[in-house]
DNA sequence: GCACTTACTGCAAATCGTTCGCAATTTACC
DNA sequence: GGTAAATTGCGAACGATTTGCAGTAAGTGC
């Protein structure tokens, strides 16, 4: 199903900043800034405005097209995916891989067995130095 | 070690502002907000500035005394602790619980061995709803 | 195609937790 | 006590994100 299609199915308008947003989401594949999105929706059409970009990011977010990744002050979005893709986050270079770790659903086991909270969604985040900084020291 | 003995150990004065965050951090052994740890500083000593809050929140972390977690707009902070200690923020009444999950440190390993990428320090936060929230559904 | 309703946009101003510059105060050391 | 330097309080600045509002354009019915 096309972002257009889910959009209208949900009774919402089709406009030129929400399909560029997700278009521009949907190519890099990666975590963006709203800096980063906005410079490339601008690559489309310069006249998007960026208020209309965080609009457009917020809708997504409710619709869990979109994750939303804060690091310190900034926020990153990128494609929605599943919990048991986790987060590996170079302090050097401050990209962010993903890693496919099913232990995580283990761990979602784990809280609801031992304890009595109900989980709904897991953020798993390491930290550290990625392959190519670690060959640059 | 006493916060007063760290500080002194690294060459960093001794001063109230610094002395009352910590007291009121270890007092609390929770997260709090910024707003919250300078209320309860104000409890001890109403002439203490947010900034000066804010300045030795920073230097605790550097020294790494404490965690700072970020929350969508606003942080929290409390005494650091071991990664294996994880965070379950109930989504309805946004406190933070600590559960203790050795299978962190499986994910560690995992990252090690199958990646190039090399860890330094973990987070693992699930969202979901606590017992005392979900009786009161 | 053409009106019509109203969701959505662009713009500029506002927000709000956090940071910063600087003069005044405190700390640590003699 | 006296001194140098670190730390504070204050208020102004910051910066990513949000918001109010008047104008624009997407969808709908004709």
């Amino acid at each position: 199903m096309s972002i257009d299609e889910v959009l209208r199915a949900q009774d919402f308008r089709v406009t030129r900043a929400r399909t560029l947003v997700w278009q521009v989401l949907d190519e890099a594949q990666s975590h963006l800034s709203a800096a980063d999105i906005l410079q490339r929706v601008h690559d489309y059409d310069e006249s998007i405005n960026s208020s209309s970009v965080y609009r457009a990011l917020s809708l997504f977010s409710e619709l869990e097209l979109v994750r939303e990744t804060r690091h310190g002050e900034l926020s990153t979005w990128e494609p929605a995916h599943d919990d048991a893709v986790i987060h590996l986050r170079c302090e050097l270079c401050d990209t962010t891989i993903h890693f496919n770790a099913p232990t995580v659903n283990n761990l979602r086991k784990q809280v609801r067995n031992i304890t009595n909270f109900t989980p709904t969604s897991i953020d798993v985040r390491i930290s550290g130095v990625c392959e190519s900084c670690s060959f640059a020291t």
